[in-house]
DNA sequence: ATTAATGCAAACGGTTTGCACTACT
DNA sequence: AGTAGTGCAAACCGTTTGCATTAAT
C-alpha cells in the first residue's frame, strides 16, 4: 500500500524499464500502466481482466495495446500464459516457481498446488506413462474446502 | 449385421433414438449424423472438430445444430463436455468412467491418466488442501514418452 | 531521425442466439 | 395438428491483425 507513484514501481518491477531499453524496446505510459496493475495482482488473471482493471485507472486503454504489451512481459519472463478452466487466456504473474493451479469450481478460488502433491502426481505419471508433467500448465478442477462442505452430496464431477 | 432397425448403430448408441422419444424429443438425420461421427470418436474431440467431422459426412451440416445436439447428448449423458488445454470446448465421448487426461504439448496425444495417479494426486490434495479434485475435469499437460525423448534439453514448462 | 509502440477499426474463430420455416411425432 | 428441430444469419466475446500516426530513444 506504500510505494507507487512514478518513481516507484515495487521489487521485481522496478527494472522493467531497464530491462525493455536493453532490448532496444520502449518505456511508455501504457506499459506502465499495465505494469501497475499487474503489482496488484497475485497468482493469475485473465487478459481481458486486465484490459477492464487498466481501463478502470485510464479508460482510454486500448484492448490490443496491452496484450501487445503481455506478450512483451511474456518474453522477459515477467507473466506467463496458459489457458484457465473456462477456456481464457489466464496470465500468471511473476512465475518464478513452477507451480500447478487448484481452480475452485464453486466459487472459482484459485491456490497453488503444493510440492508434495505435485510430485506425488508426477512421480505417479512418469512410472505408469513415462509422462513428463509440465507442472506449470496444470490447473485441476475441483471444490475448495469450503465449497465441498456446503455442497456434500452434489456429485463433483457433473458440473454446476 | 444382425440389427437393420435404425439400419445399425453401435451399441451404446442403439437406444438414443428411444430415449429421445421417451423425453418427447425427436430422431433427425442431423443428430443421426453427428452420433455415426461420434461413434467414431474414442476419448475427446473439440466441438468445432466435430462440427468438420459431420460436414465430411453432408457438407450441408449446419454448426448451430450440431452443438444444439451435442447440448442434448450431454443431458442424456453420452457426452460431457469441458475445457481442453488450448481453450476450446472439448466432449467427452461416452462418459462412462470419471477420469482425468494427459495432453502431449508436443504431439497433441491425449491419454486417460491411470487410477493409481489419480489417487495419489487426489489423496495428496484433500490432505495438504482440503480439496476435492474433478478427476474428470483435470488435463494435464506436459510430454508423452516419445516426445520427451526428442526433445532432452528442451525445459518442459517453457512449452512452445 | 529512427523506428517501436500506439490507437483504431476491422477481422478472426469458436460458439450462441433469434426467428421463420420444416418435419418429426 | 402441434411443437421440436432446423437452417440461416447475425451477434457474441476475447483476442489478433493491418496500417497510419504518435512518440520514446
Amino acid at each position: 500500500m506504500a510505494a507507487r507513484q512514478v518513481a516507484g514501481l515495487a521489487e521485481p518491477w522496478s527494472g522493467v524499464p531497464a530491462m525493455l531499453r536493453r532490448r532496444g524496446l520502449r518505456w511508455t505510459p501504457q506499459r506502465r500502466l499495465l505494469i501497475e496493475v499487474l503489482t496488484t495482482i497475485q497468482g493469475h488473471i485473465t487478459g481481458a481482466e486486465l484490459v477492464e482493471r487498466c481501463r478502470g485507472l485510464d479508460p482510454s486503454t486500448i484492448p490490443s495495446t496491452v496484450y501487445r504489451t503481455l506478450d512483451v512481459l511474456e518474453e522477459l519472463g515477467l507473466v506467463r500464459h496458459c489457458h484457465g478452466a473456462d477456456g481464457r487466456e489466464e496470465y500468471h504473474v511473476l512465475p518464478a516457481d513452477d507451480h500447478g493451479h487448484l481452480y475452485c469450481g464453486g466459487c472459482g478460488a484459485v491456490a497453488e498446488i503444493p510440492e508434495d502433491a505435485a510430485a506425488a502426481l508426477t512421480a505417479a505419471l512418469r512410472a505408469s506413462h513415462g509422462f513428463s508433467v509440465d507442472v506449470s500448465h496444470v490447473t485441476i478442477v475441483g471444490r475448495c474446502p469450503r465449497c465441498a462442505r456446503a455442497e456434500p452430496e452434489a456429485e463433483v464431477g457433473r458440473g454446476p
